[in-house]
DNA sequence: ACCTGAACACCGTTCAAGT
DNA sequence: ACCTGAACACCGTTCAAGT
């Protein structure tokens, strides 16, 4: 409570700081979009129209302003994995899933490393993240279709590995699809008796 | 011929231009093996008793630096691979050789970052590594033992995506074991009877 | 409170001057 | 040829001064 984005979110702020986070927010965007997450922090408070300082008094990271920007997309990725859990197929929904987290990694040039670097730290956006996971991961487990020693932090360490790596690639969507196809059939049960085989 | 590394493996340089080089490259060996590849090419300078643009004039860039320091390390890989074909299981010999790729890749911290980035520009020592990764692939192959659609540069690149992901934990070496595997997994055939199946 | 621009420390790279 | 230190441009961060 009373944590600075809930300020921001009511009314509370003086009317002048408010404009000026939103400017904020919009330059980070197109910055990012253009450049990465690693877009010069000084470019985006120009663009602002405000000065470098009053960037880092709204956002005193680089991790602050990426998690913000990225808000709403978190929220629709792990709003996806709830909605995945009536899909008839455990392992489809879960690969459906992946498909979505990768695209999401993908965001931003360099959002991939980024995360994988802070979550040796804790965020609290991996732990939505990784919270909604479990529950379809958990789901595909007790249907037996996946193995039952991987593990969701492993798993999505991988997925996200597997972002990253397509990002550096011209073509970065194929270059996803197939090495996620690679993981998603590692992660798969063997025997066919057991559990459905993905569909293609 | 007389690229700047045959002229310094010869004796043509001047004596102390031969001392500068050596000693660069253990001051490089130093840096990298403390802060990663990213090391201060400043500090490498400084510790081998040089000026900065002593260290420019022999390696112009980063990546060349790099390159000689890994030369011998790439080379024993590379052997290491074509030693491997003789094993009498075609996976078995793909998987022991794909952990030592991990393990290369993470010879020095940001070394699997710096390898992918580079992949997009030809190198000569991904061509080296993929070559010798080709011939153990084409033999797993060949025995039905993985997925024919499984191809070199694919799954060298979620390998090394694979040791970037575990040099960023607390335990780099087990993570890299437990991703490998879901990765090895996913490249072997499903059908228990065409080829053999993983040994522990 | 909030903003601002200047100052700071730290990069990698280049270049003129020296041997 | 090869080396050297100084200069340069570019980062992110901090801080004193202003409203």
């Amino acid at each position: 409570m009373n944590s600075p984005s809930d300020l921001q979110r009511s009314g509370r702020m003086r009317a002048d700081a408010r404009r000026n986070h939103e400017r904020l927010l919009t330059a980070a965007v197109s910055a990012f979009s253009r450049h990465g997450v690693n877009a010069s922090l000084d470019d985006i408070a120009s663009q602002a129209g405000v000065g470098s300082a009053t960037l880092y008094r709204h956002f005193p990271t680089r991790q602050v302003l990426v998690e913000t920007v990225l808000e709403d997309r978190v929220d629709a990725l792990c709003l996806r994995a709830r909605q995945l859990l009536d899909e008839p197929s455990p392992v489809g929904a879960l690969r459906e899933w992946l498909v979505a987290v990768v695209e999401h990694s993908r965001t931003y040039r360099g959002l991939a490393a980024a995360q994988m670097a802070l979550e040796i730290s804790d965020t609290t956006d991996s732990d939505q993240i990784r919270e909604a996971g479990e529950a379809l991961l958990v789901r595909a487990r007790k249907a037996g279709a996946v193995r039952p020693d991987i593990d969701v932090t492993d798993l999505l360490r991988l997925v996200n590995a597997v972002a990253w790596a397509s990002e550096h690639t011209s073509a970065p969507s194929e270059q996803g699809e197939r090495l996620l196809a690679i993981v998603i059939e590692g992660v798969q049960s063997r025997d066919p008796d057991r559990g459905e085989r993905a569909d293609t």
